[in-house]
DNA sequence: AATGAATGAGGTTTCATTCAT
DNA sequence: AATGAATGAAACCTCATTCAT
């Protein structure tokens, strides 16, 4: 876990903490505009309407700031993924096909901003370990559901579940990437269906009739 | 395609491709090494030797010589590409993991300079467009392979070839990176099995007897 | 007009309103010293005694302060023209003689810097735009009392008062430059007694008996 | 004088001079187009078709080039001087608008190029000396004259012929500049007209009936 | 007589951060 | 708790000139 390096919010008196937050709502949208490499201090204190000594009051550096921007992202993308029904209140395929859906659409939503996270995390450690655990976050649960069918024989079981949870968690994320931040054109709908159908086939899981057709025709190649 | 801007190497005399050639090494080496935004123009000139005015005698800029870094890059990643059989010398199911052991024999050997390439593309359009082009050499073509086998009926064809393209690309392209530069760790053989049987069974190809081992046991699930 | 990019110095806090001013004084010192073109920021920032970065909170440029410099040495001379009695205080003889001696004054005090105006007019708009702005506010000026007494009948009216306007102001333009910029020796009282007499000569003026001696004797030339 | 400071261009092989011709030649062009700043010897050796180390086989720098072009534009200047009728064919009226005509003519006819000698002549001493001697050639000639005739009682003699001729010589120089370098619009019969009605009366030049109309009515100012 | 690759000093500008008020 | 003027280390790039070929 990313330690939190700044004085507790709950310390600060409340002029204080409203003080903080127009800076880290001013980050925000500065740093989703500009990117990271694009924003300067001064583009922050500005639109938040305080003094560069202020900033330094409440943030060591730049960098201290777009962490705290790239943990309320965490935080965002973690509670779309707590939404998620837990494996005793749908099938494995209503739970991935409501994992991609909520990835997708917070993605989706914050687009501008991810991209910055991706930026930082390529030069920034801070910002990398952010990145990572937001990745855990979906990649570790996944793994464990994986691990659990295999073992209760529900899907393949020759493969390794950290690898085909890694893989798995691969494609989804970097398709998003694909689509909402290199601009690649696809549509939500078509690609949660897409992004389900073949994490289910690739885990082998049986669908349900009628959602998973099967191959017209085989003919066998030589 | 990304136009080449220099006056073509062929033009110059064969002092200047030299000089030219030291330059180029040099900035692989140090982009390699120090990343994009951690390198200077004296770092590079230092390495190679020639004095500051030179540079500009061949470069327009720092972003100049980066892109051709790019483009050295994503020579090597379509001459791999080139190498594995067509579809008249290879199952598809070969042809797929040739192509995944290719990708991340590359990846892995140039990590530090594709991940100098990744950073940059998150900044700088010329650098998008390269890192685009190498994707697109993979996915376009295994669009068009997936798009025939559907049409052949050897695969399942519910699903849009782009789309599965992109994913299944992704998932590789991906997983490459959290491996190779973010330093998850993973072993060569392992991944190369795992994402080439993913890949097939995403897919619906018929595996080899024995290759894809079915799930020992049943179980529905209520 | 040349209008003033900068924020009002009226916004700026004293100390700021001190510092900039302390910067504009060591700039037109050194500027008078070293022409514009052998002036560089370093010069400037370190007979100001603050740092680079102070000089570029501002100015944009070295052109930018170069034309607050410009705009000073306007007012100095329009100071002048305005000090210059108008047509209801003194004859036009003394008029042209008052007008006549405050620039050559103004110059005299102002060489080095006007003649930093005059190479800077000859590579930078602005400056150039300026330097027509000083000229024009003696020119226009003479224009339309030259035009006034044409119509009074007092001077020649043949010819197109902007012409006699701007060859005359022409004449006493280049011949400060000539003098006190290029080095040609001349002396102050003799140089208005000059200019004073060719200018109202030229226009036909009557000028008080003795002051405007006639010629000895005529002799026709064959 | 300005001493030329090259071998003689005698000295020089054919083939040698034609090479030597043909830089000054594009360095005409370059110097008229794009003035002194903004011409770099890459533009020059560019357009005359030969190398760097060429060009600092005729000359010494840039300046050095410069001068060249500067002598050639001194040289059409004192030739249209010459063309001017001596004392003994024309009136001195006559000779003063002649004066007058060819310097305008030349001046236009070489605006830009003559724009760059102002502008060297205020950062470089050789071409400074340039400028003064065509601006000499042509007062030190008014002067002599108008000596003469002031011992000959055709005009006013309560001035210094010296001071008489700078201003008037000014005059015309400086209407030429704001003319046809800074863009004023006149037009050339009215400027010459203008000019010598003015010369004339400022010297007390007796001019043929009907050329210089007499005020139409006198009132006295009071 | 000509080449053109190489030079390198020098200049302008940026911006994260500090600290006296 | 807030201010905002001041800092100064870097970094990029230009171009007149040289010299080995």
């Amino acid at each position: 876990m990313v330690a939190p390096a700044e004085p507790l919010p709950t310390e600060l008196s409340p002029k204080a903490r409203r003080t903080r937050a127009s800076l880290v709502d001013a980050a925000t949208e500065v740093f989703a505009k500009q990117q990271y490499l694009g924003t300067n201090v001064a583009d922050i204190v500005s639109r938040a309407g305080v003094s560069h000594g202020t900033f330094y009051t409440y943030f060591d550096s730049k960098e201290d700031i777009f962490r705290e921007v790239g943990l309320e992202m965490q935080r965002r993308f973690l509670a779309v993924r707590d939404e998620v029904p837990g494996p005793d209140e749908a099938t494995l395929l209503e739970r991935v096909e409501a994992t991609n859906r909520s990835y997708l659409c917070v993605y989706q939503k914050n687009a501008d901003l991810f991209a910055v996270i991706e930026q930082g995390a390529t030069f920034n450690e801070e910002l990398r370990k952010i990145r990572l655990e937001i990745r855990n976050g979906f990649v570790d649960r996944s793994e464990q559901a994986i691990a659990r069918f295999q073992r209760e024989g529900l899907v393949y079981d020759d493969l390794d579940a950290r690898y085909v949870a890694n893989a798995l968690g691969s494609m989804v994320d970097r398709f998003a990437y694909v689509w909402l931040v290199l601009g690649e054109e696809f549509e939500l709908e078509e690609a949660v269906r897409t992004l389900t159908l073949l994490w289910a086939r690739a885990l082998g899981v049986e669908a349900p009739p009628g959602t998973m057709p099967r191959k017209r025709k085989r003919r066998k190649r030589s």
